[in-house]
DNA sequence: CAGAATCCTATACGATACTG
DNA sequence: CAGTATCGTATAGGATTCTG
C-alpha cells in the first residue's frame, strides 16, 4: 500500500519524526541531485563521474556515493584489475528518483534568470 | 524558449557555473522543501506556518521565507493592524515548484523504510 | 585509477532573549 | 503576533597529501 500526501500531512502539519525527512535530506543534498542526474541511464567510472559533475570534490563524491549505495540508489561494480576499474550506475529505485529530480533541474534552469535577477 | 536537459547537460557534464545550481540550492534546502509544501494551495500566517513545519526554528523560517520572497516563490501580505497579522502564500511560480516537489516527498515517504533499513 | 586520511573553513542551523 | 539580534555548535564541504 502506498502512502499519499494526506497521511504525510496529518492535521495540516509535516510531522517532525517522519522518516521521509532523512531520505529527503540525502536526496536533496547539494551534490546528491547532480550525481544522480549524471548517472541517469548510463554507467560511469569514478573519474568520469567526477568530471561529469563539475566542481565536486573527491571527498564529496565519495561521501555521496557511499550514502546512495547504502540507500540502495546506486550500485558499485568493481572489476579486479590493475589499475582499478570501478563503475557506478543507478538501481531501479535510483531511476525512479532521477525521474522526479530531472523536472526539477529543468525547471530551475528555466527560471534561474528570472528568480535571481529579482534583487 | 525553454531549455531542456540536452542544453543543461552539454557534453555529458553539468556545468559548474550554471545558475540553476543556485536555484536548486534554495529549493532543495532542508527547510525550503517543507515550507513550500506546507503552503501548497493555502495561505498561512507566520505562527501557523511555524506549527505546520514541525521542528523549524524561528531563524530558519524567517531566512527561508526571505529567500523565497526574493526568489518570487512566496508572497508576503502584511495587514497593518495591532497585533500584526501577516500571511504567506505561494506565487504562481511557487505553485509550479510545489507541483514538482510533492511527488518527491511522497516517493521519500514510501521508500524511507526500505532505504533506511538497509544497514 | 580510485579512493582514504587529514586538516581546515564556511555556513547552515539551533537556542535563547528581546522588541514594536 | 511576527519577527530581529546574538551567540554557539555541528556539519557540510574544500584542499591537499598519500596509497594499493
Amino acid at each position: 500500500m502506498t502512502v499519499g500526501l494526506k497521511q504525510i500531512f496529518a492535521g495540516g502539519a509535516l510531522a517532525q519524526d517522519c522518516p521521509s525527512r532523512v531520505v529527503l535530506d540525502h536526496v536533496t543534498s547539494k551534490w546528491g541531485v547532480l550525481v544522480v542526474i549524471a548517472l541517469d541511464g548510463r554507467t560511469l567510472r569514478w573519474g568520469e563521474l567526477r568530471r561529469a559533475v563539475q566542481g565536486i570534490s573527491e571527498k564529496m563524491l565519495a561521501q555521496t556515493l557511499k550514502t546512495f549505495e547504502a540507500d540502495g540508489l546506486v550500485v558499485r561494480h568493481a572489476r579486479p584489475v590493475i589499475p582499478p576499474h570501478v563503475e557506478y550506475s543507478l538501481t531501479p529505485l535510483g531511476q525512479e528518483l532521477v525521474a522526479l529530480l530531472q523536472p526539477l533541474l529543468v525547471w530551475a534552469a528555466n527560471n534561474a534568470d528570472t528568480m535571481l535577477a529579482r534583487d
